[in-house]
RNA sequence: GGAGAGAUGGGUGAGUGGCUGAAACCAACGGUUUGCUAAACCGUCGUACGGGUCAUUCUGUACCGGGGGUUCGAAUCCCCCUCUCUCCGCCA
């Protein structure tokens, strides 16, 4: 969420940046600013009072151990009303400050200056292409026949089991799956990523922290008989390890890398969009997190981004990198880049990854902070992830991009995670 | 699942109604001393929100797991919740 402080100072710069994700913030950033006068006005008068309360009964200690009980309980007397003020004035102020933080989560985050103008992922800004597309070979077909021929996945088996869109990975195809997670793990350390290992079960205060409560609840598998969520992304518990943490600025930036299986529940989607291995309710992902100096998280962004270009790269798939548009951009993003896959069968792009940088908009929420090395305060920090990589569509791609009559090729890259080059 | 104990600042840990935003020690930071390191000594050493000078400062309030209550006054007493630890049971 964006910070109250600079709501209230920058009224109409948060109105005119919004207009980029068209958003009309004009409503809401009045309401905050009226509240917020509100609630100052307030808690000035309510600490007036209770500092004289405090004062009162200082007093009143005082005199009761020197034993002038009648002075004590004259000075008891103008507590009651001041009571009965305090009490209200307290009442009065949470119920603004709630009022105020309910509109506040309502604002996305302010896109950045080069973020491109458009509304919809036509107006996304292609700002790099690389990697030829592959002629494939007649009768060519999309991934979910090849899985089916190779016997490597399994999407009925995992209907039977469980539901759709949790498909059951078998023999090279789960060597295959596991050999990815390895690989970009390994990248990911050799980039300087800390590995970790979260939970895959988070509870209410990490998954507001992150930003998907309150209002994406129904994107996340929830296990109410002990009220945790199942993550939709390694990106919401390795974030809140810094939840509610000031860190030296020496430490910055703070790089993890984790793997995880991610549970998204994808309610309302639909089509071919879903057909396959493009969207399922389990996948598996490496994903790289970062906590960053304000001043130099563009580098770290441009850094990730390399990063997993190297990856794609390695993977020999024909890439292209979107910068977002205004309108295609996530709430909480403040500059979003989607690496997109080309996968031949199909013949479509295929996202696999989305790395952002949100600026302070997640740390403050999260109250991650770091100390200024001059002032010695807490500054919000940084946040940034990405996703290094998704594993169903580069398994698609991967899969329809490198087959032959005779079986389907393994990037050099992979052969020495797989043991084989070759699924026939 | 059953029984018990507990939750205090970065850490250990004192504190059972006012002089406690909180002892002491450790860690950290700054300094003195020193050929260097160490030691010793001195000092600093919470966060949030608000108000005034808006520059370094000054000041009010809140916070001792969370919420509520008693009281002129609560870290301290009462109630509810959450979590942690120990023992027993079960178990990868």
């Amino acid at each position: 969420m964006l910070n109250l402080k600079f709501i209230q100072e920058n009224p109409e710069l948060v109105i005119a940046k919004l207009k980029k994700k068209h958003f009309d913030a004009s409503l809401i950033v009045q309401q905050i600013t009226a509240l917020s006068a509100k609630k100052n006005e307030i808690q000035a008068t309510a600490d007036k009072n209770k500092a004289e309360m405090n004062k009162i009964s200082k007093e009143v200690g005082l005199l009761m151990r020197e034993g002038k009980k009648e002075e004590a309980e004259a000075a008891k007397i103008r507590t009651a009303e001041l009571k009965d003020s305090i009490k209200q004035l307290d009442e009065d102020f949470a119920r603004i400050d709630q009022e105020v933080f309910s509109l506040q989560v309502l604002l996305p985050n302010l896109p950045a200056d080069i973020v491109p103008e458009g509304r919809t992922p036509e107006d996304n800004l292609v700002v790099k292409r690389s990697g030829d597309i592959p002629v494939l070979p007649e009768n060519s077909v999309p991934h979910w026949d090849l899985a089916k021929k190779y016997d490597i996945i399994d999407f009925e088996l995992g209907v039977k089991i469980t539901g759709a869109g949790f498909p059951v990975y078998k023999g090279k195809g789960a060597r295959l799956q596991r050999a990815l997670i390895n690989f970009f793990l390994d990248e990911a350390r050799n980039s300087g990523y800390l590995e970790i290992q979260p939970p895959y079960m988070v509870n209410e205060d990490s998954g507001f922290g992150t930003g998907q409560l309150p209002d994406k609840e129904g994107q996340m598998y929830h296990a109410t008989a002990d009220n945790l969520y199942l993550i939709p992304t390694a990106e919401v518990p390795v974030t809140n390890i810094y939840r509610d943490v000031i860190v030296e600025s020496k430490d910055l930036p703070l790089k993890n890398t984790a793997y995880s299986a991610c549970f998204r529940r994808e309610a309302g989607s639909y089509g071919k969009d879903v057909r396959g291995l493009n969207r399922l309710h389990q996948f598996d992902k490496v994903e790289i997190v970062q906590i960053a100096h304000p001043e130099t998280s563009y580098d770290r962004l441009d850094e990730m981004v390399a990063h997993v270009t190297g990856l794609v790269e390695k993977l020999e798939l024909p890439y292209r990198i979107l910068r977002l548009c205004g309108g295609d951009m996530s709430f909480t993003s403040a500059l979003t880049y989607d690496f997109e896959v080309f996968s031949a069968a199909q013949e479509k792009w295929l996202e696999v990854s989305s790395v952002s940088n949100f600026e302070s908009f997640q740390a403050n929420r999260l109250k991650l902070r770091y100390r200024d090395e001059v002032t010695k305060k807490p500054v919000v920090a940084h946040t940034l992830n990405g996703s290094a990589l998704a594993l169903p569509r580069i398994m698609a791609a991967l899969l329809e991009n490198n087959q032959t009559p005779n079986g389907i090729c393994i990037p050099k890259v992979l052969v020495p995670y797989c043991g084989f080059d070759m699924i026939d």
